[in-house]
RNA sequence: GUGGCUAUGGUGAAGCGGUUAACACAAACGACUGUGACUCGUUCAUGCGUGGGUUCGAUCCCCACUAGCCACCCCA
């Protein structure tokens, strides 16, 4: 038996992996032009980091996090999100001192251990940006529009912004409690779930699929009437900025975060697409999160996109691989061998050209051409060779020419590099 | 962690207890001794996830394990 992969843990073959290629290219240049830069940050980190931030009593903390102590015997964690490593880096690197403003994004690896399924996978990679150190709602509502932009810029359209505001630590304890109180009194209606999790994280409830629950949380208190002074106001100037910009966007109170970390807004990009992996790109303000690390008390904002998911909303509409502009078919050993220089001098200057490397039957090498799809095919032979020539064929037309060896490289490279 | 379904070649799959494991696609070569895509031909599983069991005999029945998928849970 030969060695396999991890569970739940994918390699991303050719002929997919032009899709994220195209999808991070994309995530590049939309949030370059919105000033974001990249920082790179290690798959690893101390395993306190996660439960300071996530929190102690996430589902992500209690039983999803790959932990092992390494040879000195510190406990260390393969990251499961992205944020809390981006926000140690701010801190320890004091980036805040080189500028009052960070808009960082990263690419990368995530680790969960959860059991496998449509959309979600043990190692899974995610695209996601961060704000620090802006409080005013102007900077909630570049986000969201960043992130639909890239959405757009994508093609992916089925997809709806959600937004919620969940508080701060000023007003969401009394919403909890008011929550609590509500579900109390209709603990019989509740699935066997949401009694259990009601204390732990009322929240949950609210989001809760059975029909039981849905008809007996149908009147329960929102967190948007329990919003303080300033996280109302905060919630209603995202809002119209929103629209000022024409960010199309929806609210949906009962939306609900897994990091304790969130406050004020909070959103997510769903489908209906996914199964039940609906989200696609989630995220939210983190206020309180850079200061309870030992940082400044410097507000955040920031959001992450699950690439898997991205790619299989992306679906048939996937990025073709590139095609070689031109195949060299040689025959006999003079010619191969100049055919392998010419080549690698057309490699050289960006022409994407290809050959059959051991010297198979021309009908052989046409089909490879053919399968490879090449545009255009060069045969060279001894005849041809010994009256410096060469045939060069449309392999869409099937119409072919003869063609002066001498210059031909320059032919070949301004007839076939494609305009940019 | 819980549940349901599935497990035959490079791929999609027939076969459902009994002599050569169908067919299609892909791949390689040939018909065309120097020309792709069409056509035709040839080749391509010594084995049916692994380990047990039932049987005269198992890819087909039973059990266990493993893996995959989907859902719950949770989340990107």
């Amino acid at each position: 038996m030969s060695i396999t992969g991890i569970k739940g843990m994918n390699d991303i073959l050719p002929g997919e992996v032009e899709t994220w290629q195209f999808l991070e290219e994309q995530a590049r240049h939309i949030f370059g032009t919105y000033g974001f830069s990249e920082i790179r940050v290690p798959v690893v980190e101390k395993t306190e980091l996660f439960c300071r931030s996530i929190g102690e009593t996430t589902d992500i903390v209690e039983k999803e996090m790959y932990t092992f102590n390494d040879k000195s015997n510190n406990s260390l964690t393969l990251r499961p999100e992205g944020t809390a490593p981006v926000m140690r880096s701010f801190i320890q690197n004091k980036l805040h001192t080189k500028d009052p403003v960070a808009k960082l994004y990263y690419t990368g690896p995530m680790f969960r251990y959860e059991r496998p399924q449509k959309g979600r996978y043990r190692q899974f990679h995610q695209i996601g940006a961060e704000v620090i150190g802006i409080e005013d709602p102007k900077i909630d509502a570049q986000v969201l529009t960043m992130l639909s932009h890239y959405f757009d810029a994508v093609g992916i359209e089925d997809v709806e912004l959600q937004l919620n505001s969940l508080g701060c630590p000023e007003c969401r304890p009394a919403y909890r409690q008011a929550l609590i109180g509500f579900l109390e009194a209709r603990l019989e209606a509740l699935c066997d779930d949401c009694r259990r999790r009601y204390q732990t994280n009322p929240l949950r409830v609210l989001d809760c699929k059975a029909t039981g629950c849905k008809e007996a949380t149908a009147e329960a208190p929102s967190v948007l009437d329990h919003l303080c002074g300033g996280c109302d106001e905060h919630f209603s100037k995202v809002q119209g900025y929103l629209v000022d910009v024409g960010t199309p966007f929806t609210i949906n109170a009962r939306m609900v975060r897994g990091l304790d970390y969130y406050t004020k807004t909070t959103f997510e990009m769903v489908t209906n697409s996914l199964g039940s992996q609906n989200a696609v790109a989630a995220g939210g303000r983190y206020d309180g999160l850079i200061k309870d690390l030992g940082g400044p008390p410097l507000p955040g904002i920031g959001f992450a996109m699950g690439v898997e998911r991205l790619v299989l909303m992306k679906g048939d509409k996937r990025i073709e691989p590139s095609r070689p502009d031109l195949f060299l078919a040689a025959l006999g050993d003079e010619a191969a061998n100049y055919s392998f220089a010419l080549m690698s001098r057309l490699q050289r200057q960006g022409l994407h050209a290809e050959m059959d490397y051991e010297g198979k039957s021309l009908k052989s090498q046409l089909r490879r051409a053919n399968k490879l799809q090449a545009r255009r095919v060069l045969i060279i032979g001894g005849d041809e060779l010994a009256r410096q020539e060469a045939q060069l064929r449309t392999m869409e037309t099937g119409t072919q020419e003869t063609l002066s060896l001498e210059g031909i490289e320059k032919f070949l490279l301004s007839g076939l590099t494609p305009a940019l």
